[in-house]
DNA sequence: CCCTAATAGACCACTGTGTACCACTCAATG
DNA sequence: CATTGAGTGGTACACAGTGGTCTATTAGGG
């Protein structure tokens, strides 16, 4: 199963255009085709599923018992995302909606998170990475997971 | 099992190039291979994985039940990775979005750390051994160890 | 019902970056 | 002193990435 990793720049047009990263791009193509699911779960951040695997997530997620009120609002946001293609340049065109919904466009990065691609704006990427700072105590547990 | 040890100076030229030092490429390419994974777990150093390490050790940290907040900012870290290969001259390319959020560019040390390679700024490296000075309880632990 | 306007999608062309290749210097060793 | 290999730097070419244009389709208004 291929593993999607490592973050790439990108810009998001004002068409809302994005070029894959052409490693990534080539990884998910090859073993899951063109057709992927464009959503969020959070404000700050789309997420790149192929079909394949998102139908899977949609399966698990409708089945969660009781529908906690967790649930409900991330199915409802996730409803709000769409099915596309990958053209033959590489791309995928990001309607509109979503990109309102959540922010992005112009400078953007695109990292690989194992099983579904991220799209976050370049400058939230940045401020994430220098400004994650750990506490003591946070040292200590990950001291403790012995990586 | 190979372990990886001792600093060495290198440089980071303008265009991300850098060379391994002689000594832990050989360990490495002997021991791995040439694929690595390059990320980032805290702001001002790089780390070097062999890509049959690091699977292991993303293995290990996707597994961590809960998930943690010290575990999530971790992995929100590491994401922005990168999975590369090294050259026949034993040189490796930091992409450009690394080197800017880990900041090493020009003089640079590479010190072996066991399982991972670390690199960091040369003048970041000498500023933390001048300012590691050890308190009077600090000398008395030390001490207790008997090394 | 037809025509016009607007928008989304496909096509095409250019540009800049990254990667591969090559050449040189310096240091170490025999 | 010579030879080898590590380390460094430059160059060129290919292609990833980018942006613009054109066409087709749809919706809205006359």
């Amino acid at each position: 199963m291929a593993r999607f990793r490592g973050g790439f720049p990108a810009t998001v047009d004002v068409k809302g255009r994005v070029k894959l990263p052409a490693r990534l791009r080539e990884q998910l193509e090859e073993a899951f085709g063109r057709e992927i699911y464009v959503c969020s779960f959070f404000p700050y951040e789309l997420r790149v599923y192929p079909l394949q695997v998102w139908e899977g997530i949609e399966e698990r997620l409708l089945s969660k018992p009781a529908m906690k009120p967790a649930v409900l609002k991330l199915i409802e946001r996730v409803n709000y995302g769409q099915q596309l293609d990958i053209d033959d340049h590489g791309r995928i065109v990001i309607p509109a909606l979503l990109r309102e919904m959540v922010d992005v466009e112009g400078e953007a990065v695109i990292s690989g998170r194992i099983n579904y691609l991220a799209i976050t704006r370049r400058e939230r990427a940045a401020a994430i990475l220098k400004d994650l700072s750990l506490s003591d105590e946070e040292l200590e547990e990950l001291a403790q997971l012995e990586l």
